[in-house]
DNA sequence: CTGCTTGCAAAGGCTTTGCAGAACA
DNA sequence: TGTTCTGCAAAGCCTTTGCAAGCAG
C-alpha cells in the first residue's frame, strides 16, 4: 500500500530546512505558520495568517503570529506589503514583482516585474541605501 | 507704509477658490487646514496638520481634521500615501510623482514622475480601471 | 541552568463614529 | 427651518508590549 495521509503541504520537513536557512529556529508554532504562508504564494494578513493556523484547533496566539510573521520579514522569508492603511499584507513571494491592489475589493494582485520597466533610478538621499521598489497599481470598480 | 499683515500662506481668497472648484464648501476649518497643506508642497501626517493648524490657538478639532483630510483626498485635492503602516500622510502635491521612503527615518522624499520610466502596464483585472501609480523605493540608512 | 519562545492580557497609536449643538442658506 | 458641519468623547482596529511560564540544549 502507499504510505499513509502525508505531507500536509507543504512537506514539514522541506519547511524545516526553508526556516534554517534564514537562521530561524524551527518551533512548531513557526513551522505551523511557515507552512500556512508557504502553502502557495499569496498575500495573507495577520488575522487570516492566524485564523487559518487555527482554522481546526488552537495551535498559535495572536501574539506569536505577529511576531513570527514580523521576524520572517526582516529575515527575508516573506515581504510586506503595505497598501492598506489598516492592515499590513505579508507576501509569501519574494520573487521580484509588483501590485494591483483593488481599492474597492481589498484584493490584491501580482503583477511580474517584467511587465514594468523601470527606469534607472534617481540619486537617493546620501547616506541612504535602496532597500526595495514597490510599485503599486491602484484600480477600482466592479464593487465600487 | 505697507499693507499691514496680509496673505498669511498662502491668500485665504486663493484657497477658497481652490475649495469652491472643487465643490467643497469653505468653511473656516477648511480653509485653516487647506492653507496650511498648501503653504508648499509637502507630507503630512494627521497629526501634524492638526498640530500646525492649531499652532498658536485652537482652531480645529481632531475629528474634523481627520474629516476634512478624507474629504479633500476624496475630492483630489491632495493624496493619500500610504508607505508607513502606523500612518497617512497626505501629499500637497498632487502632480504625476512618486516617493522615496526613508524605513529609519520616515522621512519622505518626491520623485519626479520622468525620473522612473514605466513601460506599457500589464493587463488590469476586468471590470477595473486604473486609479493610480504609486512608485515606491524604500530605502534604509544614516540614522539606521 | 541559561537563553530563546510562547501566550495572555493589557496597553498603545491612529482613525472612525455617535450624536448634540452650531453654522449657514 | 432644513441641511451641512463641527467637536467632544467614546469606541474600534490592528499591532505591540510586559511579563511569567514553558522549552530546548
Amino acid at each position: 500500500m502507499g504510505k499513509p495521509i502525508e505531507n500536509p503541504v507543504p512537506a514539514r520537513a522541506a519547511v524545516i530546512e526553508t526556516l534554517k536557512a534564514r537562521r530561524i529556529a524551527p518551533t512548531s508554532q513557526r513551522v505551523e505558520i511557515a507552512q500556512v504562508l508557504f502553502a502557495r504564494p499569496q498575500h495573507l494578513s495577520a488575522d487570516e495568517v492566524l485564523a487559518q493556523v487555527n482554522r481546526d484547533r488552537p495551535r498559535v496566539s495572536k501574539a506569536t503570529v505577529y511576531n513570527t510573521l514580523g521576524l520572517f520579514a526582516q529575515r527575508g522569508l516573506i515581504r510586506e506589503v503595505i497598501v492598506d492603511p489598516t492592515r499590513v499584507f505579508y507576501d509569501s513571494n519574494i520573487d521580484e514583482h509588483h501590485h494591483i491592489y483593488n481599492v474597492d475589493t481589498g484584493e490584491l494582485t501580482d503583477v511580474d516585474a517584467a511587465a514594468v520597466s523601470i527606469g534607472q533610478l534617481p540619486n537617493l538621499p546620501d547616506g541612504t541605501v535602496a532597500d526595495g521598489i514597490e510599485v503599486v497599481i491602484r484600480v477600482r470598480g466592479r464593487n465600487a
